[in-house]
RNA sequence: GCGAGCGUAGCCAAGAGGCCUAAGGCGCCUGUCUGUGGCACAGGAGAUCACGGGUUCGAAUCCCGUCGCUCGCCCCA
């Protein structure tokens, strides 16, 4: 038997009413801030992504799903979101359009990783970019458009977790001062870390071990080195959210792991945590991220988050999530004779826009009805041999359990009058 | 990529070397109820015990490998 691919899964009709209210919910949120939707190829140059999100991230050096086609051409299947937003918005020319563009996107997204609670190989995002404004005022309007999602999806005792770590000028300082103070405190590093030093200092501010930790509070953090303009944008942008009224806690130890970000980074996390895979909703500013892709200097910020860790978090904290609609009718036919006319009376409800299941007239009348109370339709329509002869149809209320004879063209009438 | 746990019908699950041609529950189908659901009762279908190999007279049960899931590391949504 052959099964899904590690790392994926199907999403069955049971599954699909949370991803319908998660994207009911992001769209009329996004459109209410002016993004419209962008959709772009699953597979894009493997370039794209080596230039945007880094050479030594983890994502480039062993997660790529990247392989060369038929023609020739090294292809990548899309590992994150906005570097392919971007690379549009400089193929289309969108600098020429009103300035900021703003995007969203619901797309599948391709890392190769071990899967887990809440990771996998393919996972689904919404995203949202805004492109061409730098000012911090945007970046407070797209973290109260992360936090208002998640409200509007009814996930409380969230929190919002913000950091800002400066431009390319100023990181490496940062690094240079993380990597002396703790050289100093060699001894008492965990193994681990010891081997971060050098590596990825600024993963060492996220140790779990208990001696890392206390090291970490008071480790030299990315805000004191930022130069004046990103340290003016940092103070404006908590001043900003603080008039929204958005909680958030500033984390130093807050660092992402794609190297386009500047400045402003921030996660949104479950308060209850479930498993180290918690982060709900990551994102942060890039502004130096088109030059990288050969375009003119475009600033940029956007988040991403997750679905499959939304629905997770939905079932999780028992969000009553709205059910997919279902018929109004299930047409119940007894004898072979009733087969046309049943077939022929579905079709006609869902043409007066009610929706109707044919039941299996191979059943008898009373296995119908067990069928339409399993699938909780409220009514059933019944059309025997003497119904037919008659031009009449019965109609159960499955949930009063009364039922009348009608002449079928008055049954279709008052369809036509009072639709769904 | 590294470390750990787990894997019995669609789902939950008993079982710990022969009594397993694998219990029970949910769900599905049928009947009791000749054209009327929910409840109850009865019956039925559905499992090469994840896959492959080994040990043994004998393996769902022990050993090894593979695959998958879960947890931690790493990283991220």
């Amino acid at each position: 038997m052959f099964q899904a691919p590690r790392g994926t899964a199907d999403r069955l009709p049971a599954e699909q009413k949370y991803w319908r209210y998660i994207e009911s919910k992001a769209v009329a949120l996004a459109q209410s801030y002016g993004f419209g939707r962008i959709d772009s190829p699953v597979f894009e140059d493997a370039g794209l992504f080596v230039r945007s999100v880094g050479e030594g991230t983890d994502i480039v050096e062993k997660e790529m799903y990247t392989f060369e086609d038929r023609g020739g051409d090294l292809v990548t299947l899309r590992p994150e979101g906005t570097a392919p937003v971007c690379r549009a918005y400089l193929e289309h020319g969108m600098h020429n359009l009103p300035q900021p563009v703003r995007l969203y996107y619901f797309c599948p997204v391709f890392r190769y990783e071990r899967p887990q609670a809440g990771r996998f190989r393919q996972h689904h995002q919404f995203g949202v970019e805004v492109l061409g404004d730098a000012n911090p005022a945007v970046d407070a309007e797209v973290i109260e458009l992360a936090w208002r999602l998640m409200h509007s999806l009814g996930l409380t005792g969230i929190r919002l977790l913000l950091n800002s770590i400066g431009d390319r000028e100023s990181r490496p300082q940062h690094v240079a001062a993380l990597q002396a103070y703790y050289s100093d405190h060699y001894a008492s590093l965990c193994s681990d870390c010891r081997n971060r030093l050098e590596r990825n200092p600024l993963r060492l501010l996220d140790c779990k071990a208990e001696t890392c930790r206390s090291l970490g509070d008071a480790a030299p953090r990315s805000v004191d080195y930022l130069d004046p303009d990103s340290r003016e944008h940092w103070d404006q942008l908590r001043e900003y959210l603080a008039a929204l009224a958005i909680p958030f806690q500033v984390d130093h130890r807050l660092v992402r792991g794609l190297d386009y970000y500047s400045r402003t980074v921030f996660e949104i996390q479950p308060a209850v945590e479930g498993g180290a895979q918690s982060t709900i909703c990551g994102g942060g500013r890039y502004d130096g991220l088109m030059e990288q892709l050969g375009g003119r200097p475009t600033p940029g910020i956007g988040f991403g988050s997750g679905l499959e860790r939304l629905t997770l978090n939905l079932k999780r904290s028992e969000v009553a999530v709205p059910e997919e609609p279902s018929p109004q009718y299930l047409v119940a036919n007894v004898g072979e004779a009733a087969r046309g006319p049943a077939l022929e009376l579905a079709s006609r409800i869902r043409r007066a826009g009610a929706g109707a299941i044919l039941s299996s007239g191979a059943r008898a009348l009373r296995g119908q009805m067990r069928q339409a109370n399993a699938l909780g339709i409220p009514a059933v329509a019944i059309l025997g041999d003497d119904e037919i002869s008659r031009g009449e149809v019965v109609i159960r209320d499955m949930l009063t359990s009364t039922q009348e004879t009608l002449a079928l063209s008055d049954f279709l009438e008052k369809l036509t009058a009072s639709p769904e």
